[in-house]
DNA sequence: GTCTATAAGCTGATAGAC
DNA sequence: GTCTATCAGCTTATAGAC
């Protein structure tokens, strides 16, 4: 910390860096002031209360974790074939840089599902209705198995970020490093696109 | 609650509702006394802490998550391709009858995670090397394409874990109830099975 | 804007009566 | 074993000096 930032954005900083570490219950003011450096006093004078400066944090967590697909996933000018490829090259890429959001988000999520909630609908790049049309369409051309199109987004999903979830467990059980880790999540890039376009698209929708 | 079970029997199911709900952070051990419907003395009578109180229900739900799979998946005389559709069958319906088990782990992941690998190790039931070895030998026969043994567990996990970590997210985005997010899981059974076995095993692998 | 000092309330835990 | 009453410590937040 003491970087050449300003105090607000000190703080922001240092909430950012243990919120996620701890979220919300277990993280403490004082905490959060001994990181940024500074007294609590300024916390509470810059940010009004410690739920207030939480929410900062979750709502542009929201947005790194979210934008950085979803308007490429809402463009109908791009197929269903492209869109796998370019979610699951983007997010991998995303989570290597933010390996703490989805615990981060999911975890509170349980907490105040309203608020994460609300969020994401009022950043209106959140427009699934794009991408289940084209699979809706595709699989009316039979160029898709039939299944719900939210078990398309999920699979795509789950294989991205659930082992960025479970991170802690499989680095101890397999005694392995971060690079090793990042090893891992690489190979599973071209793994994951053959696994799930190999299975929605029928011969027709490969050709 | 009062139904007819001993007061530390209550004081347990009560701890673990609110546990898994809030958190360890969050919880309060007057909410638990309250759900309990006993006296807030009491709870440190019996458990002397909020903390062992704690590890208790956590190594039950360790267990709980684990031991419903892990004995079979660690058995030699399960075949690979036997080993699949059991986890997913099992493992789907563990999930739908404990769906706040994988947040309440995973969350608690990050605040103690030498806890919950000991208590994991400590379970003798969770031995991996038989399944990597079954993984490693059928790709020497040819019959699996190369690829990280973790990565298959994980494609595993993955798919079947997610959706319940993102459940109350899914819901509320597709505005669906408890009965069709079943149905949704259920429909993945098949999926999961089809997608990871048609993925992994070659033409050899099949036959 | 930033600090010190302190208020006000909550939380886990215990003492002691029954 | 179970209760009421209470303590000691911590946590968020603010008052007021500089």
């Amino acid at each position: 910390m003491a970087k050449d930032l300003n105090t607000e954005q000190k703080i922001k900083e240092a909430a950012r860096k243990v919120f996620l570490k701890k979220g919300f219950a277990a993280a403490r003011t004082r905490d959060i002031a001994e990181e940024a450096g500074i007294n609590l006093a300024l916390l509470n004078y810059y940010f009004r209360s410690k739920e207030k400066l939480f929410r900062q944090i979750m709502e542009e967590s929201l947005h790194t974790f979210f934008s950085s697909v979803l308007p490429t996933m809402s463009d109908p000018n791009v197929s269903l074939r492209d869109k796998v490829p370019f979610f699951v090259n983007s997010y991998t890429d995303v989570l290597i840089s933010n390996p703490e959001l989805p615990v981060f988000i999911l975890s509170e999520l349980r907490n105040d599902p309203d608020h994460i909630v609300q969020t994401l609908q009022m950043n209106k790049r959140l427009n699934l209705s794009v991408l289940f049309g084209q699979i809706m369409e595709a699989q009316q051309k039979g160029e898709m198995i039939p299944l719900q199109p939210w078990n398309f987004l999920l699979n795509l999903l789950s294989l991205t970020v659930f082992p960025f979830i479970a991170r802690p467990l499989i680095q101890r059980l397999s005694d392995t490093n971060d690079e090793q880790f990042k090893q891992l999540v690489e190979e599973r890039k071209a793994m994951i696109k053959a696994m799930v376009m190999g299975y929605v698209f029928t011969e027709k929708g490969k050709g």
